[in-house]
DNA sequence: GCGGATCAC
DNA sequence: TATGGTGATCCGC
């Protein structure tokens, strides 16, 4: 999906589709219609602060001696020669991004709507818009009443999130073809590593390579007649095979559904995954081929729609393509960004380049790093699935609410929702954040975090509503007048904390077994309160369990069981509307449970004898039962229990399941185990990734942080700017 | 750890 | 009349 962008108020022309309406027509409604609202005042203020900051970036370049330039340049240059020795083009990465996702799902399933602007989103906001109506100016994350005012005409139709869904689905098994383990990055967007692929498909005949389009009839709508009316006229005349790459002979001009050959490059490789998704979707995908991430993602925007783009593995060919290329289409670089930039007479990335000390001398290191490399062309060049999430949130927007009280219910509101969504991932943190945006778009976060983590509406509410309550009774006498709220919960327990409390499950079962028998050397050492017995009972007794009171141990609150079906779960639905927990299908879920599961069904871990339903609910049911009876019942053996210790490590533990070494997780397991930085014997490195949560840089080439920092520890001077 | 900002989608 | 929701990261305290 296309960011929203803008400079402030303006419209922003960075995008394509832009034929139309003139430019300065439409900037002028779009300002009619904002002027004198609170949220223009508030970009007014946002952006002043922007200005100021500027002002003082510049006030201190002033300051900057020649000297200090000259130190700087020596620095800057090393750095650069050091990251140009880890240059990487052994890589062939490819971004693909579905032209106008969701307005083109709506436009298939709706062809009356295909000549006519149309919008998909909210009564409020629009999410995308169609080609036709780009020309109107009509713009993902605009608001749809100035949409209406630039084009009248417009339909919007509500979203449809289980369709776009599905249709991603489809694309991803597209996707999966050519890299099984691609990374996606939306529901409408991907980056892939062609490599392996590449590779293999030397080899392959040309049979292997042949695609037969899809007969006009073949599906309900079918693709309908396309008209041409944008881009590049579509892509129903496949001029497939007059590229370069393969000899291959064209088909006859406008056969019947004649084979289509692909040739064996690059181009020619993803130009057939193109084209197999819109045959499979009747949707259209741009895609980028670069030897990084992010030239590939800068190169799927070049020649949207419905086309691609290519650099070649050569590093001249990224040195030119690098040059004039202007600095806000580099994926990270933002509004404000370009605007510092742009105030030091910076547009492209050659400017990066050639400004580099000077940066080094006004940004963080981590910033200057980060452009330095963009400038440079690099970008990560290691395709890396999702890590675990950090936060969850959920926030609402509303017409204006003054009332204390509502005010609480309505956050008591958000952690019932937010609650739910946690225990759908069986999660629990530590800290909870309240969100408030007060009626003039001022926002103010108030976080606080607890010592034992929390996951329960009500364990959550007790927190959110100190934070409330607080900043409620500062503004007193005065209402809060607020017109959104958020809840957010953050600081998840660790993979650690995970094992910690597994080993004390265990030593809980251990407890239930009768006396004699040794127990496993596996009782956690560093939970000085290992779960009572009472506590997993009760919180366990059933899934529908109430939630635990506050301050016991971490992931007492729910069962084994519980979260073997949140796994399962998770196994299925996404995290959330628009961004899916990707990784779900491909990790733990059920799977790893059919140690137990098998034929028969599972085996209970109190009596140890086979259920016959594999169902989890009954079974937990049935360990209610049994753990109601007492641990008199219990007569396991200790096979049975060193089984079953098994048997939870990999269902509780991802960890240990990555761990468990070869087979389909193996990839998975390498590639984290290289991002660690513990020395990657890949051919290429994975380029040091300037926004990448490890704060060290992971490619050996370059410095150590800790020289640059020795340097010039005043470097960073960024706060100036604030 | 907190809070403000920036960014992406 | 009227401008979203979710998640991540960075920076300076």
């Amino acid at each position: 999906m296309e960011a929203p962008g803008g400079t402030w108020m303006a419209l922003n022309d960075n995008k394509a589709g832009m034929e139309g309406l003139d430019k300065d027509k439409i900037n002028k409604i779009i300002l009619e219609a904002s002027k004198g609202s609170r949220y223009y005042e508030s970009e007014l203020k946002k952006e002043q602060k922007v200005n100021q900051r500027i002002e003082k970036m510049l006030q201190y370049k002033e300051l900057i001696t020649q000297q200090q330039l000259l130190r700087a340049q020596e620095q800057v240059e090393k750095m650069a020669a050091d990251l140009e020795r880890g240059r990487c083009l052994g890589r062939v990465i490819v971004h693909v991004d579905m032209d106008a996702f969701y307005a083109a799902v709506e436009m298939r399933d709706r062809p009356e709507l295909k000549d006519r602007p149309m919008a998909v989103g909210s009564d409020r906001m629009l999410s995308t818009s169609n080609y036709h109506a780009r020309k109107f100016g009509v713009r993902a994350a605009m608001p749809s009443f100035i949409a209406r005012k630039l084009c009248p005409d417009l339909v919007i139709v509500p979203h449809n999130f289980e369709k776009y869904r599905a249709a991603s689905t489809e694309v991803r098994e597209v996707f999966s073809e050519y890299d099984p383990f691609f990374m996606p990055v939306s529901l409408d967007e991907a980056y892939l590593d062609f490599t392996e692929h590449l590779r293999e498909r030397q080899g392959w005949p040309e049979a292997r390579r042949t695609h037969t389009p899809r007969t006009e009839t073949a599906t309900a709508e079918g693709r309908g007649v396309e008209e041409g009316s944008q881009g590049d006229g579509g892509s129903a005349d496949l001029s497939l095979v007059l590229f370069e790459d393969d000899p291959v002979s064209p088909p006859g001009p406008q056969g019947p559904a004649e084979p289509v050959v692909f040739g064996t490059g690059a181009e020619e490789a993803v130009r057939e995954m193109r084209f197999r998704i819109e045959q499979r979707t009747s949707l259209t995908a741009s895609a980028g081929i670069a030897p990084n991430m992010m030239l590939a993602k800068v190169c799927s925007d070049k020649n949207k729609p419905d086309g691609q783009y290519c650099i070649p593995a050569d590093r001249q060919a990224v040195m030119d393509f690098i040059q004039d290329l202007p600095i806000r289409k580099v994926s990270g670089i933002g509004k404000v960004t370009e605007k510092m930039l742009r105030a030091l007479g910076i547009t492209t990335c050659s400017g990066l380049l050639q400004q580099g000390a000077l940066l080094s001398l006004l940004f963080s290191e981590l910033s200057w790093h980060h452009f330095l490399q963009i400038s440079l062309g690099l970008g990560s060049t290691h395709i890396e699935r999702d890590s675990e999430r950090k936060s969850m949130s959920t926030e609402r927007t509303f017409a204006e609410m003054s009332s204390a009280e509502q005010q609480f219910d309505l956050c008591r509101e958000l952690c019932r929702d937010l609650a739910q969504d946690l225990q759908k991932e069986d999660l629990k943190g530590k800290t909870v954040t309240v969100k408030l945006k007060s009626v003039n778009f001022e926002v103010k976060t108030r976080a606080s975090t607890v010592s034992s983590a929390v996951s329960s509406e009500e364990e959550i509410y007790a927190v959110a509503r100190d934070l409330l309550k607080i900043e409620i009774d500062t503004a007193s006498p005065h209402p809060l007048r607020l017109r959104l709220m958020g809840v957010r919960v953050s600081g998840f327990l660790s993979s650690d904390d995970r094992k910690s409390l597994q080993k004390s499950i265990v030593s809980f079962l251990q407890s239930s077994r009768p006396p004699g028998d040794t127990p496993l050397p596996n009782t956690a050492p560093d939970n000085p309160t290992p779960l009572s017995g009472g506590a997993v009972i009760q919180t366990g007794m059933s899934l529908t369990a109430r939630p635990s009171k506050p301050g016991r141990s971490a992931r007492e609150g729910q069962s084994f069981f519980q979260r073997a079906e949140a796994q399962r779960l998770r196994g299925q639905a996404g995290r959330g509307e628009e961004r899916e927990g990707e990784q779900g299908e491909e990790r733990g879920g059920v799977s790893s449970c059919s140690l137990q599961q098998g034929q028969a069904g599972l085996t209970c871990p109190i009596c140890f004898q086979q259920q016959e339903s594999a169902d989890l609910r009954s079974f937990n049911h049935h360990i209610d039962q049994c753990l109601s009876a007492g641990p008199a019942q219990s007569h396991g053996q200790g096979g049975n229990l060193t089984l079953f210790n098994t048997h939870l490590d990999m269902c509780l533990n991802q960890d240990v399941l990555q761990e468990l070494g070869p087979g389909p997780l193996s990839h998975n397991a390498s590639v984290t185990a290289s991002t660690e930085g513990k020395g990657t014997p890949e051919p290429c490195q994975s380029a040091p990734k300037p926004s990448s949560k490890n704060k060290r840089c992971g490619s050996p080439t370059l410095p150590s942080p800790k020289k640059a920092k020795g340097l010039n520890p005043r470097n960073t001077i960024d706060r100036f700017f604030r």
